[in-house]
DNA sequence: CCTCGGATCCTT
DNA sequence: AGGATCCGAGGT
């Protein structure tokens, strides 16, 4: 079971979304599916979306679908990329400021799954891990709360400051040399360097 | 209404 | 290096 105050409340992402991006890695995402299925995956790699920056999907202002981006801190974003995958991302910041953080890999607990080999990659990728995490639209604009069966927990142990690289994006055009990406040193799961 | 390209991933 | 596959955003 969960102890409560393991669980990350939504205040503590109502804070800077380059602050909140590097403090994610290390803490856990946790995922309750209505059969009863939990999953559990370290947090090793995050990008920061913040509102002035030319990559974010919320750069030119709220739409329908970035709707959720300018809601309150510590909520799901989840949209749909390349018509075949989903990305999560948590919402920072106060209501009406449009910016969040991209989740882009998990290292799943153990007991996951069978095999030591297939443990490490099966949620590299932010597409890959809303797969198994089975996530989708359906999600988006939800509060990470145990009640929305998608919540977050705190590190359980201090993250030591040369365990954690902070380096540029993957995958975008604009504003590419902002080093908005953190990421878990020597952690199999994170995309390329 | 039409076109373009994307915060991805897998195969060739 | 290219394809899958869809939809949002922006221009006409």
């Amino acid at each position: 079971m969960t102890p409560d105050d393991s669980i990350i409340q939504p205040h503590w992402c109502d804070r800077a979304v380059t602050e909140v991006a590097p403090d994610l890695v290390g803490c856990y995402l946790v995922r309750h599916l209505p059969g009863g299925t939990r999953m559990r995956g370290l947090i090793v790699e995050t990008e920061a979306y913040s509102p002035e920056d030319p990559a974010s999907h919320a750069y030119r202002g709220k739409t329908r679908r970035n709707a959720s981006m300018f809601g309150p801190a510590g909520c799901g974003y989840v949209y749909l990329i390349y018509g075949r995958y989903h990305c999560f991302n948590v919402v920072t910041a106060a209501a009406g400021i449009g910016s969040a953080v991209l989740i882009r890999a998990l290292a799943m607990d153990m007991s996951m799954d069978q095999s030591v080999k297939q443990r490490h990659r099966i949620a590299a990728g932010p597409g890959k891990l809303c797969q198994l995490l089975q996530i989708d639209r359906s999600l988006d604009g939800h509060p990470l709360t145990p009640r929305s069966g998608l919540w977050l927990e705190h590190r359980q142990m201090p993250l030591a400051a040369s365990g954690l690289v902070q380096t540029t994006r993957v995958g975008i055009r604009k504003a590419a040399e902002k080093p908005w990406r953190w990421y878990l040193k020597d952690s199999p799961e994170v995309s390329k360097k």
